[in-house]
DNA sequence: ATAAAAGTTTAGATTAATCTAAAAAATATT
DNA sequence: AATATTTTTTAGATTAATCTAAACTTTTAT
């Protein structure tokens, strides 16, 4: 049905487009695929031809609902990839982003219904983020950014906004993975790091950045 | 390093090549890939540009060194992906082809490294097609075309030639898997065909057709 | 309200993979 | 040995994905 390239530019608007109700711009989908604008007006073109995305010229596009399908599709497919190659292979959490962006276009219903249940029906990938079930519903918890937590407040990590391999391995160094218990002691004025104590251990320093990447749960 | 397509005619052409040492020829690998002879010709162009294979003009090619190593990773990878796919994930030995047939273009050592231990270093596949060991070299058991086996003789299924699913559907309908016990009792002069003892149960005829697609061990 | 800047699209090329039809070479037949 | 047949290659197109440069629209700043 779609190429690998049209997916891979579907799902980068379907995420583009997750949270807000704004149009997805032409620059920000090149900016995520490290491509050109003019390449995107080409692709866009064809997706919105195809009836995955609606297209208004000069203002960006928006996900259809037969688009949004297609997306959760390559995404669940992504999710169970990763928490395969975590929980079976033995990868770590920062190993795993790259080989699922080319697993996640292997076509095969029949494998990824056998691969869901091999996995147990997960409802989360390694990085926390959700695996939308054989319909496409996405199980969401509440959570919040640990930037905006409360002080002195019980959290858990739920999940990562980055998944990028200097984040997540900085991540485990410092001793923060999924399911972690935080509590934040201190918000420092000047740069808007966090003093967070990890499992109860003795608080240290967590840039606002990392803070901005870090979600967490009551 | 190659395309998705190049690897398919590279494996096509390595496949083609084994056994014999004649050159493989243009038409063969048009009929084999289900494409035109002017296709193929380009693509060996290309490929022996890259040095992969050698082409002599009107005669044919041969696979080189270099051909030879990344068409056996390519295989491994087939093979150990249906392994995977039969042993954890309970697919049946006729659905497994075409998935294998993608995820053997995934690109990643680490991946296959894991896999390999994951599945406990297998040395065939569900069709007893042999797995090449990292460094490409395969543990090959003398094996015999049951079509030539010797009457009366204790022997056991270890490979099908064919891997189509009416084949292997036919084969399972039978009770013929790979481990099996056959006895061939009678060889019926007028078409070939065989009569066999299956796991010593009572004698079925096999056709000439099948029996040369079944290989067996004493 | 213009003019400048930023963002987007169009025009025109390029590379990979494919095809059909024509030309060339090798093989088989008389 | 000459001719016919088969096989292979070349020539010329087409489609997908990509790029650069130029043209056009929208937004921002004077
Ligand atoms: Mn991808
Ligand atoms: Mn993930
Ligand atoms: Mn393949
Ligand atoms: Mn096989």
């Amino acid at each position: 049905m779609l190429s690998y390239t049209e997916e891979n530019y579907l799902k980068t608007i379907y995420h583009l487009s997750e949270g807000g109700q704004k149009s997805v711009l032409t620059n920000e989908i090149a900016a995520s695929l490290l491509t050109k604008a003019a390449t995107v007006t080409d692709m866009i073109k064809k997706l919105s031809q195809k009836e995955f995305i609606t297209y208004e010229k000069y203002y960006g596009v928006n996900v259809t609902k037969k688009g949004k399908t297609h997306a959760l599709s390559i995404v669940r497919k992504h999710r169970l990839w990763e928490t395969f190659l975590v929980e079976k292979l033995n990868f770590m959490w920062d190993e795993v982003h790259d080989v699922a962006e080319q697993l996640e276009h292997i076509q095969s219903p029949l494998l990824i219904e056998k691969l869901d249940e091999f996995l147990g029906y997960p409802t989360a990938d390694p990085h926390g983020h959700p695996i939308p079930d054989k319909h496409g519903k996405i199980k969401q918890e509440k959570q919040i950014v640990l930037k905006d937590a409360i002080i002195d407040k019980a959290l858990t990590v739920c999940a990562v906004r980055n998944g990028s391999s200097s984040f997540l391995q900085y991540l485990s160094k410092i001793g923060v993975s999924i399911g972690v218990s935080l509590i934040v002691k201190e918000r420092i004025e000047f740069d808007g790091s966090l003093e967070v104590s990890i499992q109860n251990k003795k608080p240290q320093l967590i840039s606002r950045e990392a803070a901005e990447n870090i979600l967490v749960k009551e």
